[in-house]
DNA sequence: TCTGGGGTCCTTTCACCC
DNA sequence: TCTGGGGTGAAAGGACCC
């Protein structure tokens, strides 16, 4: 999905230039999840329909191309997009349907290449480079993938091509909806510079308004000042890495396995919540969903983080790297606690509670250390058994007694 | 206008060690 | 014994991405 609202105009699309050099590819597709919403809802076609929570407190996750003639854009709050397009269709996410959909799209990029980067469910870079003499030129092979896309799923993508990651991402996003476009390696200068300062893959709002009291609008403003100054006001990495943007220097590989660095769970309250049994109960919910899925990744982490936000939306965090790596949700549960308490807010509204662990690495890695004689509470395998019972018989298979409480309190409320 | 949930990365501050 | 500085890792916050 773009998220970014870029304003400006760029330079017209063009599909037949010279892509002799322009072995990456950004594919990303248009209006995703309101797309493969369109699949199930036919009769919605042509019509502004968003997809997002319809009640509570929610924001667009994505939304057709006739709602966003109105103003709405995914990440704008669900009440805020009801006024501008009050006659727009509501669709409640599901996540299941557009990862399925994302799992086959993928399958069609790892057909042309096994350089394939995932970015996010909805976009992937690919490198091409050593699928030409098979399957054509980076546009040819561009062009294949955006029609098996369409014929597999019905749904459209934008594709850019270009030398690197970074333009071949703004490239995307130029020709988007429904479109091609290849940018040359002689002319990426001639197709940055005109661009607003807020294309750039790392400027969101704060930096644009910093770059904007500098005198800095475009991408060519950009290029034109020098990179200590640029570094005095954004930091030293920030400064440099625009620097080496603005004159289209993105060194970085296509590379198809980046490991995860953290994995967490959050979740935003439907009401405020001052309960701090409540709260901890969250926290046990969240380690046990964090736990699982670590499990199931084959990882295990060193560092709990727990995150807490005010009604008033401020948020804070606490962390605690422990002495081993886990990934059994009674120690995450019981730092979470600590940390919680810790905190200081056990009597103040939240809205949010989150639960990550942090300083990940294989879980083989964590076991060879255990066998070496240290500790085993017995946990690990009790959870791992509440993992086969949950793959044969669904989700609500096993449950800690004290969800079992919390959920026996919501069918009474009900 | 009132802000989800999944993440990554960077900067600053502080404690600790040598 | 006291002090200072560099290196390092942890913690916290925040910007940013989709």
């Amino acid at each position: 999905m773009a998220r970014k609202q870029i304003t400006g105009i760029g330079p017209a699309p063009r599909t037949g230039a010279d892509d002799s050099a322009c072995p990456i590819l950004h594919v990303d597709m248009d209006a995703f999840f309101a797309s493969v919403e369109l699949i199930e809802h036919p009769e919605l076609r042509g019509k502004p329909m968003i997809v997002g929570s319809p009640a509570g407190r929610g924001v667009v996750l994505s939304a057709t191309y006739e709602a966003r003639a109105f103003g709405v854009h995914s990440a704008m709050p669900m009440s805020r997009a009801r006024r501008l397009c009050p006659q727009a269709a509501i669709i409640p996410p599901s996540h299941g349907k557009y990862s399925e959909v994302s799992k086959g799209v993928m399958e069609i990029f790892h057909a042309v290449t096994p350089l394939v980067e995932p970015i996010a469910s909805d976009e992937a870079f690919l490198d091409v480079g050593g699928a030409r003499r098979r399957l054509g030129s980076p546009a040819e092979i561009a062009a294949m993938i955006r029609s098996q896309v369409l014929e597999r799923y019905g749904i459209t993508c934008s594709v850019g091509v270009a030398g690197s990651k970074f333009v071949a991402k703004l490239a995307s996003k130029q020709c988007k909806p429904n479109g091609m476009l290849v940018v040359p390696a002689d002319e990426v200068v001639a197709f940055l510079h005109p661009l607003p300062v807020s294309a750039l893959w790392g400027v969101g709002e704060r930096t644009e308004q910093s770059l904007v009291r500098l005198g800095i609008r475009t991408v060519g403003d950009l290029a034109r000042v020098p990179v200590n100054t640029l570094q005095r006001e954004l930091g030293a990495a920030a400064g440099g890495h625009l620097a080496a943007l603005a004159w289209g220097r993105d060194e970085r590989p296509v590379s198809a396995h980046v490991p995860d660095k953290s994995i967490g769970n959050e979740e935003t309250f439907a009401t405020d919540v001052d309960d701090p049994e409540t709260i901890r109960r969250e926290l046990l919910r969240l380690s046990e969903k964090v736990a699982a899925r670590m499990r199931k990744a084959g990882y295990v982490g060193r560092t709990v983080s727990v995150k807490l936000r005010r009604a008033d939306f401020t948020t804070i965090t606490r962390s605690r790297t422990l002495r081993e790596a886990t990934d059994i949700a009674q120690e995450i549960y019981a730092t979470a606690c600590e940390l919680f308490a810790a905190a200081g807010l056990e009597r103040v509204r939240l809205r949010l509670v989150g639960v990550r662990m942090e300083n990940l690495r294989p879980a083989e890695e964590a076991s060879r250390q255990l066998s070496l004689g240290q500790r085993e509470t017995g946990w690990r395998e009790a959870e791992q058994a509440m993992d086969r019972a949950i793959r044969r018989f669904g989700p609500d298979a096993v449950v800690p007694a004290s969800l079992v409480r919390g959920r026996l309190d919501e069918m009474d409320e009900k």
